[in-house]
DNA sequence: GCTGCTATTTATAAGCA
DNA sequence: TTGCTTATAAATAGCAG
């Protein structure tokens, strides 16, 4: 016995895999680990969530807590008009040095706070609303 | 020095935690891993997932490569919804007295997400820089 | 809330059946 | 693909600040 026949798991390189096989394998395992933590985090906390993965041969995966469809139906009632920002933002960072990277930081850090106060006082408004009588008129407090 | 006062991480039990600052922290952390899980299978096998969770707050936080609303719409547009009652009180709230100042909330909703989201991630990237080579171009990993 | 710190538990890459 | 096995990488519960 020269050597052991494999060295274990080996250290994560984060990086498409190339090999065919070698990513149908990990796709479906990680997609099995996903959707456990998605199901823990649901049943420890009481939380609703949803998640949905394309594989590789575009075939839809989905997990969701109490269902992905409610769940969808409700983000996507809250959300209503997407835009590219991560798209933008992505590319940004392929083309960006890190100097102007830091003064984007340190701007957005100060966008971040301001829409942050914005939507907390939002959300209040929104929450007393749909305690009384959402179906009614809302008294506007902005 | 008799022993340690810290017996390291415990099992995990699958029941919904009681304790509500525990819980809090909980869903935080496990949040933000259920992202990094999804971030690296979207990366190491290149494909499309997208994750939506409510906080025990009610609040939304989602994750989506390239997209979160992509991802959705892609996934209704392949799953055309049976009405069900959820709908109804979607289409019901849509169309209440209080849809503009949802929308409102919506948008602002949906800017903050973005917001965090370029925070975080220029956060990372500066981290990262300033541990290691900064004087190289950043690792994107979003 | 939010970092950072371990001691543990979990997840999983590789290999093979 | 689905399941085992093992060695190792990662995630994280419980604390502390």
């Amino acid at each position: 016995m020269i050597k052991k026949p494999y060295m274990g798991r080996q250290k994560l390189s984060l990086v498409k895999i190339s090999k065919k096989n070698h990513l149908q394998v990990t796709f479906s395992k990680r997609r099995t680990g996903l959707f456990k933590k998605a199901s823990e985090l649901a049943t420890l906390c009481g939380v609703e969530t949803g998640i949905i993965v394309f594989s590789p041969a575009n075939k839809p995966f989905s997990f969701g807590h109490p269902y992905v469809d409610s769940i969808v139906n409700r983000f996507l009632s809250r959300n209503p008009q997407p835009d590219s920002g991560v798209n933008r933002l992505i590319e940004a960072h392929r083309n960006a040095n890190i100097h102007e990277l830091n003064m984007e930081l340190t701007q957005v850090l100060n966008e971040l706070e301001v829409e942050r106060k914005r939507g907390e006082a939002l959300d209040k408004i929104r929450k007393a609303c749909r305690k009384q009588c959402w179906w009614k008129s809302p008294i506007v407090e902005l």
